[in-house]
DNA sequence: TAGGCCATCTGGTCCT
DNA sequence: AGGACCAGATGGCCTA
């Protein structure tokens, strides 16, 4: 059997390969590669996400395995150790050529070698033929397994980002795939309304974005349009996150971290907000922090110390109660007020906050996915049993539409509300 | 037991 | 020649 047989591996022998081959190369190489399914999975440094900020040379395919990276998998062995602890090479039909070395004729020409199209190498025998050819199976093998573990360890890293629910609940890929996408595209809406509310075009009222629902939608295979967009906008529960004291302090869809049970909370010095793996904190004094998974930065901003930061929340000034859907809230005439937590102050806290953290993140390139799948037709889209069939380029179209054209955002601009607070 | 999900192997293709 | 990537095949595991 292939990969415990040391003869699998002696086509390396100088009675087999010219000298200048190339296949010692390999040889080595399959020595520092896993050959074993147990390998254990290459290390990484995870603190970045698995994003390097390298510039890669365009059109240059990356090199999975270079040795930037480390093999635990197995020490280098040395050549000649490993015959030496296998007693039966020596004992095989190959000639092994000696070990002392000629002293070389001073008169005798050197051999030239050829190189190019003129280099003739060395026939071999099927044999050797089916060994080499079973040699770079194992090692194109390993490549792709650990190639598997690494996409793996990529989806799990992703999975981390993604609110679940309930919390332990382990999407399958497809399904992260999917939520991403739709998570995404849910809070760049997000983002839209801290806009429209900036410019006063949208009311600064409790809806919060269900992200359960959300998830619901991903695991069925659904794309987010703008009607399941706008059903995923809900009032919110007032029994749970509304509280008494007039505060709004539930992220729905994430932990609560703080003592109060929140994720907000407001002290005499500030305040801190957190959703999921971003913590922001709005120092009363400045010092103004974004604190993530993969870092912290610090922020400031002239107008971030205002006396906006303790000023009351909107519930205490306009009710909800009477509301049973958002046409209803809406439509109560509440959008003219502009002096609850998104006023201008509170909104460019967030708005530096966020545009400080997008600035290290390369922005997707409508010209890197045509790039890639210009091949692909557009004959794909939703079956009726709700799965989306084939036509990477038919779902990246919608895609477009959500980033470009943004046509159901229109449709939200004057309406999307988002239920946090400062 | 059927179906879904997954890991792995494999051969082909593209690119350097 | 060799590495990266892809898709098909296969078998194991789990669950309804």
């Amino acid at each position: 059997m292939f990969g415990t047989n040391f003869e699998d591996y002696c086509d390396f022998n100088d009675s087999i390969c010219s000298n200048d081959s190339g296949f010692e190369r390999s040889y080595a190489d399959s020595l520092a590669t896993p050959t074993s399914v147990h390998s254990t999975p290459l290390k990484h440094d995870t603190s970045d996400l698995g994003i390097s900020l390298t510039p890669k040379k365009e059109n240059v395919r990356r090199k999975l395995f270079s040795d930037e990276y480390e093999f635990p998998f197995q020490e280098p062995v040395d050549i000649k150790t490993f015959e030496d602890n296998i007693p039966s090479v020596n004992s095989t039909s190959t000639p092994v050529k000696s070990k002392e070395k000629k002293p070389k004729d001073p008169t005798k020409p050197k051999r030239k070698y050829a190189n190019g199209k003129n280099r003739v190498t060395r026939c071999k025998s099927p044999t050797q033929i089916m060994k080499i050819k079973r040699n770079r199976r194992i090692k194109a093998n390993d490549r792709e397994r650990n190639r598997m573990h690494m996409l793996n360890e990529a989806l799990d890293r992703l999975r981390c980002v993604l609110p679940t629910f309930p919390e332990d609940t382990k999407l399958t890929k497809i399904e992260t795939l999917r939520f991403a996408h739709n998570y995404i595209f849910a809070l760049s809406q997000t983002l839209e309304s801290l806009d429209n509310i900036n410019s006063g075009n949208a009311p600064p009222e409790g809806i919060t974005l269900n992200y359960e629902k959300l998830q619901n939608y991903s695991i069925a295979g659904e794309k987010v349009t703008k009607d399941a967009f706008r059903d995923m906008f809900l009032v919110p529960n007032k029994s749970e996150d509304y509280t008494g004291d007039g505060s709004y302090r539930s992220f729905q869809g994430f932990s609560k971290p703080f003592p109060n049970g929140s994720n907000f909370m407001q002290t005499s010095e500030g305040v801190l907000i957190n959703v999921g793996n971003v913590t922001v904190s709005v120092n009363n004094n400045g010092g103004n922090c974004i604190t993530s998974t993969t870092g912290s930065g610090f922020f400031t901003h002239p107008s971030s110390f205002g006396d906006d930061l303790t000023q009351n929340n909107y519930y205490d000034q306009k009710t909800v109660a009477t509301c049973n859907n958002y046409d209803e809230m809406y439509d109560t005439g509440l959008q003219n007020n502009v002096e609850g937590y998104f006023n201008q102050t509170n909104y460019e806290i967030f708005k530096n906050a966020f545009e400080t953290a997008a600035k290290s993140r390369r922005h997707p390139k409508m010209d890197d996915y045509h790039s890639n799948y210009s091949n692909y037709n557009s004959t794909a889209g939703y079956g009726q049993n709700g799965k989306y069939y084939c036509g990477v380029d038919a779902a990246y179209a919608q895609t477009n539409i959500y980033y470009n054209q943004r046509y159901h955002r229109d449709f939200y601009n004057n309406r999307s509300i988002i239920n946090t607070q400062i």
